[in-house]
DNA sequence: ATGAAAGCGCTAACAT
DNA sequence: ATGTTAGCGCTTTCAT
């Protein structure tokens, strides 16, 4: 028996069998319609032969790819890696494939990524804006590719949106600081421009207003700028700060970091809540008191409102999904008494 | 002017510009034998009807899909997170998308995995293994899909690998906990039958026998076996060990957890040394001792002897890459002072 | 119940 | 320098 050099089509499997192309066809997709003695030969012609059916060919006819993407800004971040697992877990249910793809924050490439997901004739894009008023999804928008907007939503696009409740979040963050005794409250945030980063400013500054203290505020363009000298200038000297509000996780990464190298406990010197739960919060002493954000059940809903634009033909309007976080009270925002040494 | 349905096309494009298919296709692979000013125009008309190409049908064509896949256990590790990071920046350039695949560490799922990527008509696969002896990888092999084994190989294959010297790592890891003069040293582990474990296993106890120690083992079936029970018996009472090596990410987070609950300070009661390095390691009041594997450096070498199988027509020798670990000496072994209180 | 033929959007011989 | 033609592997009318 003569084996073809690539690998047997479907073309082959036909031949093998005895059958037409498309009876073949019938069995692949299985069509009722079909002798199963038929079935039965083209199948085992199949295994045979050890047939894998092209995918790509499928989706040219189809226009569909079986593929969807997910682009976020920074991969690191475990809220990022927690909702993409969600993500995952649902196409596999769907039988689809996920691009992970990584903008590193930037506009431009973000823009060239999602493009890029449409050549790819990708039937669905999740996406963790990069900014949300410059990030540009019209290419998408063009062609009529699903799209959910994540986390960060994109301003001024009609699309599904799953966020959290980022305002009042951080407002009870503050406000719980605040019962402590702390009025000097610093927040620590980066990338002023995002939607999360002005809305959880927001809930801070409504907060300390409403108490009657002053915001104080510690707002970079970019994590790298969070710098010692720049946390330190906030921390240091008598009238340094009681309490600090990080605004996600790589902040709070960087705050630890210089809170320690500035020798400061927490609590008993800077009191401190995290937006973003992970792994470690609550093993290390100081046990982090966290606005939790249901990373997982994000992710799911992301997911899940994208197969139903992909599967629903209607088109039905936006869905704004908005799910509420959870502070998750532990040591660090001064609750409960150290562990004694 | 009619607007089609769908989107434009190449034929579309061609038609506009008053050029046959094929000119336009010079246009779009930017084939040199063109006179400027006709490509100048079919440009013109690729950007008025905002033409994208189909990479799908590009794909068909050529028997590629511009599209890698990485399959791992598990992508909340830190260590993954990195390495996939790396690969695909590395994609980025080649112009390639990836796939991240989750196998959950079940070798069944990984197998249908690697199968739903044949029939995608992926171009490369990086794996790491679920399983070193189970993983099978035939599917890719009988259709000559380029793998790269990662981190974790699978054995008996011929096929490239990145790997790291676990052995050695574990061996010295167990040498400085000697050399800090503990003998009932514990190592804490999962899946055995994971070549990782089974080699850092062996480091330690070539380590433990020239020093006239006994090994002591916690190797259990999978991390979630890992209860406080289980390691409580290990370290209560007057017997309990002195020191622990940890020998994954997970391993270490469960480790610090239960000793924690325990109560146990360290390294003052017991020392602790972990592999794999991660953001919070250095910044825990413990100081994580850590083997610290180069996981960009893996992942990048990874992505780039895949793209060599995948653009080299020729069939060299599978590369057996193994990279060198670093002990990253903090205070959880015991070696600094600690902070003063 | 099964088959013949057309075509998805593109690339690549092979002309001219 | 540009066009014609034939597929890539599959699905899908439309026949039979």
């Amino acid at each position: 028996m003569i084996v073809k050099s690539g690998s047997a089509t479907l073309v082959d499997v036909a031949r093998a069998a005895g059958v037409s192309l498309k009876t073949a066809s019938r069995v692949l997709n299985d069509s009722p319609e079909l002798r199963p003695e038929t079935a039965a030969r083209v199948r085992e012609a199949m295994v045979r032969l050890g047939y894998q059916p092209n995918e790509l060919a499928r989706g040219l006819k189809a226009k569909r790819s079986a593929v969807i993407a997910m682009i976020v800004p920074n991969l690191a971040d475990p809220f990022t890696a927690s909702a993409f697992q969600a993500v995952q877990d649902v196409a596999r249910k769907h039988k689809y494939a996920v691009i992970l793809g990584s903008s590193g924050g930037d506009v431009e490439i973000e823009k060239s990524e999602l493009q890029v997901m449409v050549r790819r004739q990708i039937d669905g894009v999740i996406l963790v804006a990069a900014d949300s008023k410059k990030s540009d999804v019209k290419s998408l928008m063009e062609k009529h590719v699903p799209l959910v907007v994540f986390d960060e939503p994109v301003l001024g696009e009609e699309v599904d949106s799953i966020t959290v409740t980022n305002r009042k979040a951080a407002r009870e963050a503050t406000d719980h600081l605040l019962a402590h005794g702390y009025l000097r409250i610093l927040i620590v945030g980066a990338r002023p421009f995002l939607f999360t980063c002005t809305e959880r400013a927001a809930g801070y500054r409504s907060a300390m207003r409403r108490a009657g203290a002053d915001p104080i505020e510690l707002l970079v363009e970019h994590e790298s700028d969070l710098t010692l000298e720049a946390l330190s200038a906030f921390v240091s000297g008598p009238n340094g700060v009681e309490a600090i509000f990080s605004l996600n996780w790589v902040c709070t990464m960087r705050v630890l970091r210089w809170l320690k190298a500035l020798n400061k406990k927490i609590p008993q010197d800077v009191a401190l809540i995290s937006f973003d739960d992970f792994e470690l919060a609550d093993l290390i002493p100081m046990e982090l008191t966290v606005v939790r954000q249901p990373s997982r059940e994000l992710g799911h809903q992301a997911a899940t409102a994208l197969f139903e634009r992909i599967e629903d033909a209607s088109h039905h309007p936006p869905r704004k999904i908005v799910l509420s976080t959870e502070l998750i009270l532990r040591r660090s925002c001064g609750c409960k008494p150290q562990p004694q040494e």
